[in-house]
DNA sequence: TCTATCATGTAACCAGTTACATGATTTT
DNA sequence: AAAATCATGTAACTGGTTACATGATAGA
């Protein structure tokens, strides 16, 4: 009872047990299958941590173990009644309130000032090369097809709204950049 | 020599210590007062740690320890050459090439079918007036101002254009769900 | 039969956070 | 003189990662 969730791996678990009971690798199989590592970071012993943190909780409950073939025992869990709560209640909380994130671009950005203007101009054009194709794939991916429904590719049509974002404001700043219009305490801390 | 910094606040540490050597206090100090907390998280415990983590890998070293009336002593920290390498390398790269992120909001994307439609629409909403509220403050921040340099507002200036875009796409997104056309795929798993 | 990979974890390490501690200075 | 807060850390906890371990099955 550690009051919540707050690791985006363990409301994976709790989402895809809502859906039927399951055994951690299951959930790791399937996690890699919707493609959902993309979105939610994902290391297989990190998996297992978190069902113990759940089931420490009471969020989720060992519902039997089975056992295929010659293959090691396995634990199938359940989502449990708090369990449930827990992952609307969080669920419901990401989606409404924005939260405080800290991009390693914006701490970057934050520094800036320590490398000269002129490195900033080049490296933020070899940005652009990369965000360009990113962007290309994730218009790739998110390209309607009849056999992938669209709430599936939903966080990518988000990621893909942010990256385009991204790639206008880094293409604009290096024009500035590049123009030699930084002000006079950057330009001073790096005299020619 | 555990290759490389990797937390944004050792890097601030080395930037900080390119302007000149400081006692550990004096860089939190530093940190708040030009608002980098904002962009880098901070926790006063956590800089005395990559303190000692950038002590440990030569990065930086003792250069002499004052004391100032009756307080406790402080050791002054300088950047060492391999410090002054780091600092460059790493900033080169975040710059350059982008870092894969993972925004809790895209991880509820990914998972956002646990939800009914008309709850969605509702929660949209209320992420929608929460981005405007921060947008206003940023636009408010990033104004240009006689005592405050352009530079030091950069890092705003890039969370606003991906504020705006995101505020842009979730009014979008909110639409759609409100409109009622999800697939049947997420409708179908909430039946009314 | 050897190699790769699937399947299932455990253990040790490390980084970052929370909480605790303590004396100095300033405010009321 | 008491309370607040500034200044400077240390210690314990905890969560996540890397690395290790081990047997089963499938492919070459």
């Amino acid at each position: 009872m550690a009051g919540g969730v707050s690791n985006p791996l363990g409301l994976v678990v709790l989402a895809f047990l809502q859906e039927r009971p399951m055994h951690p690798y299951e959930l790791g199989r399937l996690l890699k299958a919707r493609n959902k590592q993309e979105s939610i970071k994902y290391r297989h012993a990190s998996l297992y941590m978190v069902v113990k943190q759940l089931l420490r909780d009471g969020y989720i409950e060992p519902q039997e173990t089975s056992r295929a073939g010659q293959l090691p025992e396995r634990t199938v869990y359940a989502l449990t009644p708090s369990g449930q709560e827990e992952l609307t209640r969080q669920m419901r909380e990401l989606v409404a309130v924005p939260a405080k994130e800290y991009p390693r671009f914006e701490a970057a950005l934050a520094l800036i000032v320590v490398l000269p203007p002129d490195d900033v101009a080049v490296l933020l054009g070899d940005r652009l090369e990369a965000l360009e194709r990113r962007i290309a794939e994730l218009r790739e991916r998110v390209r309607p097809s009849p056999d992938v429904e669209w709430v599936h590719k939903i966080e990518y049509e988000y990621e893909l709204a942010l990256a385009e974002a991204e790639q206008r404001y880094v293409a604009r700043l290096r024009a500035q950049v590049a123009s030699g219009d930084v002000g006079t305490l950057w330009s001073g801390l790096h005299p020619r």
